[in-house]
DNA sequence: TTTATAATTCAATAAATGTCGAAATATAAA
DNA sequence: TTTATATTTCGACATTTATTGAATTATAAA
């Protein structure tokens, strides 16, 4: 047994569609890339909220609201509610499955 | 000096925008995953004309030309003319790249 | 040269996407 | 309870994307 959660072809896919947006990918590497630490690391760093992430982007808070959306549909990040606030995170494991994707243990 | 292409932001949404749609996804990895051998292997078996790739897919040459065209324009295959076939092979450098943005070398 | 094959370009069209502001919802603070 | 803050939902709109068939270009074969 994998030690990845099985992605199918679909699954893939979306997750490329979630990153293709550059104000998508530029939320996602906010949230995976904490520093030096490399991606994925689980420190508070990693966790943000709506309002946070929104912040020197230049589009609407509605807008962030929809490109979390995409992200959490397509698996990437996981979301928890703290009050007012909405905190995000990465799922790493999902940053897994996609790493061994391109080192191909993925097959048609 | 790194070993790996470098590849910006937008450079990645577009590498994750040409892989987001799931013909296009299905071409990528029938030139990316040849057999056992894993992910980008520079075998005959990986380069296919773009005939080749379109069978089997049930979408007009048109459209399969148009794919290959954005898989192109983003850096994720090379084609070449050989008499009256256009031969496709996914370039093996970019996939270290990708690799290394899911690993982390990639920074914002 | 004429004919056949492979692939691309073009024009048109339907569907999906990104964006916003206004309204609604959820929680916290006064 | 009233007010403020954080976020989401909704409706509208402009832009982009996927798709096709017809026409065009490039090469090979007869």
């Amino acid at each position: 047994m994998s030690k990845y959660k099985t992605i199918d072809m679909q699954g893939y896919a979306d997750i490329f569609k979630a990153l293709s947006n550059p104000h998508r990918l530029k939320i996602f590497m906010k949230l995976a890339c904490c520093g030096s630490e490399g991606i994925a690391c689980k420190s508070d760093k990693a966790c943000e909220c709506v309002g946070d992430l929104g912040s020197n982007m230049g589009i609407a808070p509605s807008t962030i609201s929809h490109h979390l959306k995409e992200l959490h549909r397509s698996g990437l990040i996981c979301t928890r509610r703290n009050g007012q606030r909405i905190e995000c995170w990465v799922d790493p494991e999902i940053l897994e499955s996609i790493c061994s994707f391109f080192t191909c243990k993925a097959k048609e």
